[in-house]
DNA sequence: GCGAGCAGCGTACCT
DNA sequence: ACAGGTACGCTGCTCGCG
């Protein structure tokens, strides 16, 4: 039979150990199958080996009050760091019995991949691609006789058929945050494919048909139960779902002694695990995808840039639409009024799970592709990060290139690591200025294409048969010239399916399932690229390699460099690069110019590594740092000849300014940009003054957005942030752990610090401060480069125009 | 006791 | 949270001066 597999779970049949595959039809069945799965690790024995493969099976441990053994061992020959190595295939009884088992070996050599979970070792070594269709048979007893992966052209082209249902909690919550213990849950909230409502026990649903009366809080937790069973999710999703509402759900549970087994199969439990500092909930049987962590992830790898990560934010972003809105900390109120407030609480809840629904479906896509490339299964890779993605892509390679995967670093280690920081990217400084038809050129996916092109890798790093053929970089390392890596090969696959599915987009009809699905397979190999140099360099990685990070910047700065050497050579002046870039100012030249110094550049380049030229920019600005005569790195504007700004670095582009500092120097930027027209943008400027000094403006378009990155008490000195942090809390405003802090500067206080309230809490503005630290800075950033000053602006209006250019 | 100068903290951004 | 490079506001210290 033709599925998709969707999650693996650890199990046993009758004492024989194995995992639990969900399957899931194209024709929408679902299959709970058994496959037969021993555990293992391997042994790299100190002394004789087969000696030691009698001493291993006399080992004993003690796991769970049990005393435990080896099952049996295999010896074997693996590629270990380079060498062809003999060792113990080490078989347990029970997953469980690694860890003991490990331990007590250790007196006999140097164990590896003991830490590689059971369900992630059975997904490697099976060959089974999570979220793609393959073929499996079963006998009548749902065991898994044999599976087939089908070729990418089926096993990719379509989404496994999901049933979803996503869902939302609202809680009591007088005491200004929901204490599990004692408030309780008010209404759950629920989307799926074919429905929505609202389940709670109100007095009156107040008029809305949606919404669902039962007799009590435990009476709606089983109502959500059943909906759960009977609506035969396959996914249940929320936002936070894994810190908030499953927990906060399953404590109430337990308080009012009910079960809260919303899984499928016999006890159908959720569970929570504590994953580093994260918790996350497994529910048996189903997925439980927490649509918080790929915003978080996508955020993160710039897939999608939110403004916040709250759902609203993220619903936002994604549909464009505002979702509705609720003042969280008044919840326990329009429950306890009831009438029109609570009325809107019903609507309120009813949208968190509609919009959650929108966010999932956005995400569902590139988290199955993710899935598909690293072999992870879709709750795993919904809550990965790119580490992992780039572990989990690198184990599978190792097994099929039978090499031992590296251990994980012991903690020292790890902190050695942290201590002996790698030089990384060249950037050049800038002339402050505005500067006419600047080309910029980059290197197509640099450090990828540097990795792939000198076989850059931690195992072929010195390696002893290449001599002085080997390839050697600035940094004196030498890389060999007769066999791949294992990172650049891995790492070239990625880059030539890139190409290829990226072929293929071009053929296929926007907004099509397999549209979608290919593109975001494309943006899961991009990210998986673009994270394999740091993952080199990554403290924890298993393949960490300080000569190899050294080296490929070291090769990075070389190429860029030697690039801008060139551009000169052909008569260009070099204005700006940052890393894989390179600012040229065509002067004289054309456009066929600089392709032809492009041309000739990548004639020069080794493998697949090329120098692309971006566009072509009319015009172009560069300023001055805030001390010194030299130009800032980082913050540069350009108007490409359709029109369109380029803006990096500036004050506008960061939250930490408020918005009319931001918004004028946007405009000021405009005007300079596309009209040239100095008088009318100091005009501009004129005109926020006097709002700012009449005292005129909303304090909405004067806070400043910062987040408190640390827990509140353990900053070293007090920052504006933090104070009106302090003071909101003393007045009893909550704040959480974390948050983005708003906050304005206002006339009440002599510091800075002492002046700054949340922007819920202020009454009036500082207008002084606006003006001399928030609008004039702004605007002079940009017009200082113009050879204007302030008192320029602050006096009389000027006639004088840019005739310049 | 006070203001200027400066180092360092902390945040957000760029590639 | 995969990395390092960078700008810059603000605090809080040191230092020189009176």
């Amino acid at each position: 039979m033709k599925a998709f597999l969707l999650e693996v779970e650890p199990s046993a049949r009758r004492g024989q150990s194995g995992v639990r595959l969900f399957l899931k039809t194209p024709g929408g069945k679902s299959v709970a199958a058994f496959a037969p799965f021993e555990p293992y690790f391997y042994l790299v024995p100190n002394g004789d080996i087969s000696q030691a493969a009698v001493q291993i099976m006399a080992v004993k441990a003690l796991s769970r009050n049990e005393m435990i053994g080896v099952k049996r061992t295999e010896e074997i020959e693996r590629n270990a760091f380079g060498n062809a190595t003999k060792m113990l295939k080490v078989f347990t009884h029970a997953p469980g019995h690694v860890p003991a088992l490990r331990e007590e070996c250790k007196a006999f050599g140097q164990s590896y991949e003991h830490t590689i979970l059971f369900t992630r070792r059975f997904v490697i070594d099976s060959g089974l691609v999570p979220g793609a269709l393959a073929e499996f048979e079963l006998d009548e007893h749902k065991t898994v006789k044999s599976w087939k992966n089908l070729p990418p052209e089926e096993a990719f082209a379509t989404m496994p058929p999901l049933r979803t249902l996503t869902f939302d909690i609202e809680t009591h919550n007088p005491g200004g945050i929901s204490r599990p213990e004692k408030d309780p849950i008010l209404m759950v909230s629920y989307s799926a494919d074919d429905g929505e409502g609202v389940i709670t026990y109100a007095k009156s649903a107040v008029g809305k048909k949606f919404v669902k009366l039962v007799k009590g809080e435990k009476e709606m937790l089983e109502a959500f139960v059943a909906l759960v069973k009977e609506k035969k999710a396959d996914l249940i999703c929320g936002y936070n779902s894994d810190e908030f509402d499953l927990p906060y759900m399953m404590e109430r549970a337990s308080k009012l002694r009910t079960d809260f087994n919303i899984g499928r199969g016999k006890k159908g439990r959720v569970t929570l695990k504590k994953l580093g500092l994260r918790r996350r909930a497994r529910v048996a049987g189903r997925i439980h995808f927490d649509a918080f962590s790929p915003a978080s992830f996508m955020d993160f790898t710039g897939t999608v840039k939110f403004p916040r990560l709250t759902l609203g934010a993220v619903y936002e972003t994604l549909s464009g639409d505002k979702k509705i809105d609720t003042d969280k900390t008044a919840i326990w109120k329009a429950w306890d009024a009831g009438g029109e407030a609570l009325a809107h609480l019903f609507d309120y809840s009813l949208a968190d799970s509609r919009a959650c629904r929108k966010v999932m479906e956005f995400e569902l896509p590139l988290e199955i592709a993710m899935g598909r490339v690293t072999r992870m299964t879709l709750f795993d890779v919904s809550r990965t990060t790119p580490g992992q993605m780039v572990e989990s892509l690198l184990m599978r390679r190792a097994f099929e290139r039978g090499e031992i995967v590296p251990n994980k670093p012991d903690y020292s280690t790890v902190q050695a690591r942290l201590d002996d920081q790698i030089q990384g990217a060249y950037v050049k400084v800038p002339m402050p200025g505005v500067y006419e038809n600047i080309a910029v050129f980059d290197f197509r996916s640099l450090y990828p294409s540097i990795i792939t092109s000198h076989n850059i890798d931690p195992f072929t790093l010195n390696c002893s048969c290449c001599g002085d053929d080997a390839f050697v970089a600035p940094t004196g390392s030498k890389f060999c010239v007769k066999k791949k890596g294992i990172v650049p090969e891995t790492l070239e696959k990625v880059l030539d399916e890139r190409t290829s599915l990226k072929a293929k987009l071009k053929k296929l009809e926007k907004g099509s399932t397999e549209y979608k699905l290919t593109d975001a397979h494309q943006w899961a190999l991009k990210i998986l690229a673009n994270s394999t140099y740091g993952y080199l360099v990554y403290s924890r990685s298993r393949y960490y390699s300080r000569e190899c990070g050294e080296a490929i910047t070291a090769l990075a700065r070389k190429y860029i460099q030697d690039t801008m050497a060139d551009a000169e050579k052909a008569g260009f002046e070099v204005l700006y690069g940052d890393t894989d870039s390179c600012f040229l100012l065509l002067g004289s030249q054309k456009r066929e110019d600089a392709e032809a110094f492009r041309h000739e550049v990548n004639k020069k380049l080794p493998g697949r590594m090329e120098l692309e030229l971006e566009d072509i920019y009319p015009r172009g600005i560069f300023v001055s740092k805030k001390q010194g005569e030299k130009g800032a790195k980082k913050k540069y504007a350009l108007i490409n000849a359709a029109g369109a700004i380029k803006i990096r670095g500036f004050e506008l582009v960061r939250r930490d300014w408020s918005l009319v500092a931001r918004n004028t120097q946007r405009k000021v930027l405009e005007i300079l940009l596309k009209e040239g027209d100095l008088p009318k943008a100091k005009d501009l400027v004129r005109g926020v003054l006097e709002d700012l000094r009449g005292g005129k403006m909303p304090l909405k378009d004067l806070a400043i957005t910062t987040q408190l990155r640390k827990s509140a008490g353990s900053y070293d000195i007090m920052s504006p942030e933090l104070s009106a942090v302090q003071k909101a809390k003393a007045a009893g405003v909550r704040v959480e752990e974390h948050a983005l802090i708003e906050y304005i500067i206002t006339k009440q206080g002599k510091t800075i610090s002492e002046k700054a309230q949340l922007l819920e809490l202020a009454k009036d503005y500082d207008a002084d401060y606006y003006v001399n630290n928030q609008l004039m800075p702004a605007v002079l950033k940009i017009l200082g480069a113009l050879g204007v000053d302030g008192e320029d602006i602050k006096t009389k209006s000027s006639q004088k125009s840019l005739g310049d250019w």
